[in-house]
DNA sequence: GATGAATGAGCATTCATTCAT
DNA sequence: GATGAATGAATGCTCATTCAT
């Protein structure tokens, strides 16, 4: 019991550096982020960071890891539409509720999506300690929407790409500047012009 | 004319220092970019290029300066379409055309491609040395995309919107992967899609 | 008779740690050696150790001190030579007989030997937690060989020296390069010449 | 003219802190010895000795560098005795002579003989960055000896095992109590024993 | 008996920059 | 026009140690 509360309050302490990492990461970038501000800001000393996640780079991975945790209601519910059996995800109003579904959970959380856009970008160095995780994660991704256009499109893989492109590109923008429009707006107008 | 010689190789010299400073931030970005590995490829001392640019993020500025010098003939002809007399750029088959070069000419220089991307990624922090050069040029093309469609579309503002995002999205994807897909070909085709 | 077979299993988890202890600090010296290093070969935690030991200073006594215990039967036998009554230590053979077994006895567990070499030449630096340790030791040790000599040389604390430096630096050699020769065969080759 | 000042001056400095560092690790050992010490002792600051030297382990090799750059003389005197063709150094008595003469020139740098003595001792593991170092030293010093003894003894690499050994069991000995015995009286006597 | 959390001091190294030459 | 020397601040990381559990 003791053992459990303490196992739950450290596990509490770890998401708090994480979030707050992924808040630096976010605005400066990976080679811009230091264990130093990370420190001050949670009030812990560097060595203390260090003795949770040993490195840096697996403070890095941990974020992801633990991003992708989170994210995994979301995603599986676009990697088994299974159990709709054809009614839903794979209805072309599903395939237009699921676009929708993922811009509007990334605008829920803006230093999430904010993290990925600018972490993306650098992660293009194969030398990046993130560079593998976007190569398998954006390729998975673009595979997964392929499948689920196949029905509704003649070439599913290009309007993927189209789409994915669309999103990310737009989000991005909207973090440049998130007053000048509404995001999940033009994200609506935009797949209908690209679905026709 | 000794005097405007060595003016020229100096020049020259700087143009060099400047094209291996922007391929390197273009792997590392701007904050993975240390004067000394830009000193050692260049074969220089970092006093010799301090000599140069007077500080790190002068260089940029200077990179930024010396790339719209280059990009400026087209840009030029993006905006002074009054010489062709709206039978140019101003026709739907035009600004088509004009959205084909825009992507061509950055295909032909994809370290320049890939520095901008990876910059303007950086830049989204306000205190990123051209974080402002990023914001004004933005805004400035989403104008001049805006009146250019204006005549043909319903929403220019939203239109240039969702080209200039998709367009930034697919370079970026094609950065990624540059042997996976075409990126003009697959940017007409997207285009397409969205002008209908 | 829980308490003692706690204590037992304790005692010798104790010894494995000094084990471990003396191979790390044979290959890099006190000063190389770290807990976090032997704490890992031993699967404990650092704070494991310190729960042991008390301090890193204290492991090191402790491991001296536990070699020593080890070591005493050996000691022993040439300090206490009067049981034997001029008949065995004492001749000449006898002196010889010695000289061979301590070299011998040291071939036995090089790595005690490395241990002993690489830390007798840190402690030379009399701020090393080992140098007053070996300080005494070399001191008695000389002594001893000097009484041992004394019926048989002219100059037997000279004599003493020379054997004592000859076999260290013979130890020494051999740790270098243990396959290129014969540890013992030359130690009484050169205890030969040097008492003629 | 100017040049070869200021390259006078930088290689003195160099020089005083290899001399300071010598001393450093001498006492502590290479693993003992910091760069901060260093820089204090020399009022520099680390990033200025790294200036010069680019790395911690750099500096060692440089230091070595220049101790047999010093010691060249004593050591071509006896790498090359053929210009006094079997007078003095093939000479039972130049062979004694040389002998006497190495301890001596070590004697009069004590430092040296102390750095050596630390040095080759935490050289023994492998990943010391001194370690090829003194593996090839000693194994060139102990064939240069054979091959000088070759005239005069039966067992040349034997004899010179022994006297090598012998002299740095000695030295080492001196050096943990300079002020106990005469060292350059006791190896005479030394290798008058082992020469017989 | 042993752990995990945390720390403060220290490590070698990198950084952009200044300055005299 | 360009260099080498030097710096102060910061980097990620390791260290032995303390403490509550």
């Amino acid at each position: 019991m003791v053992k459990t509360e303490r196992q739950t309050t450290t596990a509490l302490r770890r998401k708090q550096f994480l979030a707050e990492a992924a808040r630096i990461i976010g605005e400066r970038g990976y080679f811009g982020f230091g264990l130093q501000e990370l420190a001050e800001r949670c009030r812990v000393t560097k060595a203390g960071l260090l003795h949770h996640f040993g490195s840096k780079d697996q403070l890095l991975v941990e974020l992801l890891q633990e991003r992708d945790r989170r994210d995994s209601i979301l995603i599986a519910s676009l990697q088994k539409p299974d159990d709709f059996e054809d009614t839903d995800k794979l209805t072309r109003e599903g395939i237009l509720q699921t676009l929708h579904a993922i811009v509007a959970h990334n605008l829920a959380q803006p230093e999430m999506l904010r993290l990925f856009a600018v972490l993306s970008l650098e992660a293009l160095n194969p030398r990046h300690p993130a560079h593998d995780y976007f190569a398998a994660r954006a390729d998975a991704t673009r595979e997964l929407f392929a499948q689920m256009l196949a029905p509704h499109v003649d070439a599913p893989h290009s309007v993927a790409l189209h789409l994915l492109a669309s999103m990310k590109g737009l989000e991005q923008e909207w973090l440049r500047t998130p007053d000048a429009f509404d995001l999940l707006g033009e994200w609506k107008a935009l797949v209908a012009r690209i679905l026709g």
